[in-house]
DNA sequence: GTTTAACTTAACAATTTCGTAATTACTAAT
DNA sequence: ATTAGTAATTACGAAATTGTTAAGTTAAAC
């Protein structure tokens, strides 16, 4: 399955549809969030930051061309991207979905990979950048950086103790065996002997002076918070 | 009529679509050039150079698809808008299209205000894109004059060494790999040697007399202001 | 067409990172 | 308490990467 690929709002009146498009959207990676109406949308989308919104155009009390220009008047949502999904396929409604600020349009009823690659492509547009970023409370780790901001300090790490303890934290919990360690840092064909691992990492321990990265003996390492 | 608002280049082997596309652009200020095939639409993207190329999917010897890829392998296109124009509304070939790097998709038959309206909101997406001055305290590097300003004082840098200069500043703190920084500033098919881009870098360290470029051994480099 | 500046390359120096070996410290089972 | 298995620690040399300089090439300007 893909990697998480960033956060998506959908805003439909029929749960049936949020189903179908959250689902299909999660399949390839996507963070959901779902809103039932438009006034729904305009505060999830305060809360949630999604960077994309899909949006249905009918919708009772709020529709989705006024939640757009609503979310469009907030200049924190100028980036946001905003897809309309609709039943009406006919020209003028169209129009004036692209020109009330949206990036695209699709029609129902709704075709999943069709969909999916429309959502792809509108991330492509803006997210030259990966997100990649772990983060948790006092502690981030930046990949387009290659950077650890530990309560607000700056540490950089050398390239292979990064790769390790990012990928350690990319799972927390998750015991990583030294094996498969080797195999996602070091590769298959490269040849390393066991004690490498253990230096880097008491070299991350050293430097983060804290104990992010737990030993579970005979089996392999893995990073917790506690 | 509307401003002088980009370059678009339309490409379809029916003259009668050609023209009707046209007229309907230039109506809205665009400037547009045509193509009647694949092979045309190459060369005139690498002389007219584009905003945005409108490409018909279905056409005689290089079809639309084809046409998009051999594009996108130029990176010299990598920033210009791809929009597919085709009969074929059926869902496969939609995906394809999107998939191969295009940003958009119109059925045909053409809607003169459908068209111009998607061609509007292709526009809205890139204009607010790479300000050509990008400013920091003290220090402005000025896209548009070649110029790097740095405490009142103008420093003017050669070519290379201002790319490069502005594409790490373009996103501070972001880590440029040496691959990725090759490939946008001398393009893929350019081979250079591997101490280019150091020497490059030791140059503009020297003219600015600060240290605004950082080394991440192993992994590439970035701009930080500290 | 000459001159000048820009760009690239090559060679070597400097630096940093990496891996290993040797030793010590743990841990759990006997 | 001993032991066997595993991990932690340390220091050091090798390898990888980048910095620097100067000289050679190419492209641009005059």
């Amino acid at each position: 399955m893909d990697k998480n690929q960033g956060k998506i709002l959908v805003v439909d009146d029929e749960k049936d549809i949020l189903q179908i498009v959250r689902y299909n959207l999660e399949l390839h990676g996507f963070l959901v969030e779902t809103a039932e109406n438009g006034v729904d949308a305009l505060s999830k989308a305060k809360s949630f930051k999604p960077e994309l919104i899909i949006l249905d155009v009918m919708m009772p009390h709020k529709d989705g061309i006024q939640t757009c220009i609503e979310l469009r008047a907030n200049p924190e949502n100028d980036e946001t991207l905003i897809i309309f999904l609709t039943a009406l396929s006919d020209e003028p409604s169209e129009i004036r979905g692209l020109d009330v600020g949206a990036d695209d349009y699709i029609a129902k009823p709704i075709k999943p990979k069709l969909l999916v690659s429309r959502v792809q492509s509108a991330f492509r547009r803006i997210n030259k950048e990966e997100p990649s970023v772990i983060q948790f409370p006092n502690l981030e780790i930046n990949r387009s950086r290659f950077l650890v901001i530990y309560n607000g300090q700056e540490i950089a790490l050398p390239r292979k103790e990064f790769e390790l303890f990012a990928l350690l934290a990319s799972k927390p919990g998750r015991v990583f065996l030294r094996n498969e360690i080797l195999e996602k840092i070091w590769g298959n064909d490269v040849i390393v002997g066991d004690r490498t691992i253990d230096v880097h990492v008491r070299k991350i321990r050293q430097k983060m002076n804290t104990d992010f990265i737990h030993t579970v003996k005979g089996v392999g390492y893995k990073f917790e918070i506690r």
